[in-house]
DNA sequence: CGAATTCTCGTAGGGTATACGAGAATTAAT
DNA sequence: ATTAATTCTCGTATACCCTACGAGAATTCG
């Protein structure tokens, strides 16, 4: 995890730029300035989407920490407060990039098709969570504990919501097994992309990190004090691969937990 | 998620460093300073223990941020700089601080009580671990990907270890599912500590937060998009604490996944 | 008493987000 | 054609972060 994210200002700001482009016509409310029957003023350079889709591209390209205010103004040719006149600030920023790719994952909306089984469908959710990760391995650096309100967050509750009701459960008990779904499938898909992330910074594999510290086996290693792990290592049950382990663990985890799911069926 | 903890210089040191209080006899090389016969030299003010028990206190006090190497410094009542006498890095007195906190978990170790049922062994590993993220809210801000091979990450591992061995699945499927469920324990517990920890460093709690953004339903929320949210909301399917929602959901999540593995037991 | 050893820590450098306020560009009104 | 109103632009300054380097202080051994 991360550090900051938090004081935003003012939510109807935040809410109103989050939802930017899916305009209800709702209030006398001016949502966005772009918006805005232009009048009396000097023109803006940029809008809010290129501040946007450079950040994501800077974040994906070279990490997040190159998408700094500062990275982000060289790369638009603009000084950096002039990133100001755009978003409130970099937290918000963040949350703009972040419901910005939560909304590119292709999940089939109401009366759109889907599979028939509901399995199918969470595997659907699951495939393009991850996919989306691999994709902006900088998600995984980013708190999700007050996510970004806005559509692509919205889409994808929806989406698994809509999934795990065709199981028949009840309301209450739908809406805590997608909850339980969601933590499962995001922390994991997060790790998985923490895992490259830290393999591009430093340069090494993984499995080349844990090479490095065959001594611990040799000179900390204390066989009677750890049996299991021992019995496991002699019955071959280490795979040699951390990256296949953990891809088997998460297939793993999430059939059985998918499993316990259905088992809850009424009948 | 967090940036750093990466390119640890020498492994070799590393371990020496983790391993400090648990001296393999090993070798002829001098494991730690402190133990060194003493000869000439100016004496130490410090020892390592505590740099890093300041360390998890001041981040438990005042977050992570104020651990930072200037902020242990005046803790302690000396120079910044004296301190790398005694910790190589920054990100080293970290591994050390997590190791330090991961082997404060009460778990069984082989040959101590514990009860019959691998069920309520692995309970036993949740709830401990879940107590420890409570106590060091900062855990839930440092990467985990590549841990402190330490002899508190080790009795962490051996303990569920053992515990899924109860099971009498394959070695292989046994590491598999003990994977898993690290996996989902760890970040859920995670989640559930960065969850207070925003909520401390901002004054709000979280369903305040929610409440600042009751905007959203009025005003942009769709009810046509997302009906599944509509049902479940009309159905009464949302509860009224996000703190609660998330712990019924960590249970009942933890509920299914156990029973899913469960059911591969052999007969 | 000198030499060897070890710990102490000031300085300097390159990075971060953003409050403030002056200046530039544009249009509407006179 | 001015002038006023409006809006965007962005330099400067502040207060943090980690740590390489190297000089100085303390201690013991010969």
């Amino acid at each position: 995890m991360s550090e900051r994210r938090s004081g935003e200002g003012q939510p109807d700001k935040t809410l109103a730029l989050l939802w930017r482009n899916h305009r209800q016509p709702a209030a006398d409310e001016l949502v966005d300035r772009a918006a805005r029957k232009r009048g009396a003023g000097r023109r803006p350079s940029l809008n809010v989407d290129d501040v946007v889709r450079t950040g994501i591209q800077l974040a994906d390209d070279q990490g997040l920490a190159a998408a700094s205010m500062g990275g982000l103004a060289k790369e638009l040719g603009v000084g950096t407060m002039t990133l100001y006149t755009y978003v409130p600030s970099k937290d918000e920023l963040l949350d703009l990039m972040v419901d910005q790719v939560l909304g590119e994952r292709e999940l089939p909306g109401p009366g759109e098709a889907r599979p028939e089984d509901w399995r199918d469908q969470v595997e659907i959710y699951s495939e393009q969570t991850r996919a989306m990760f691999q994709r902006h391995l900088w998600l995984s650096q980013v708190s999700t504990i007050r996510p970004p309100v806005g559509p692509g967050m919205l889409a994808g509750r929806e989406y698994l919501l809509s999934a795990l009701l065709g199981l028949g459960l009840g309301a209450l008990e739908t809406n805590t097994a997608a909850l339980a779904v969601t933590t499962y499938v995001d922390s994991a898909a997060s790790l998985e992309a923490e895992s490259r992330l830290v393999e591009r910074a430093t340069g090494q594999t993984n499995d080349a990190w844990w090479y490095e510290r065959n001594d611990l086996w040799e000179t900390y290693f204390d066989v009677d004090r750890h049996p299991a792990m021992t019995a496991i290592w002699h019955a071959d049950g280490y795979q040699s691969s951390t990256r296949e382990a953990a891809a088997d663990s998460y297939r793993y985890g999430l059939d059985r937990l998918l499993d316990g799911i259905q088992s809850m069926k009424p009948q």
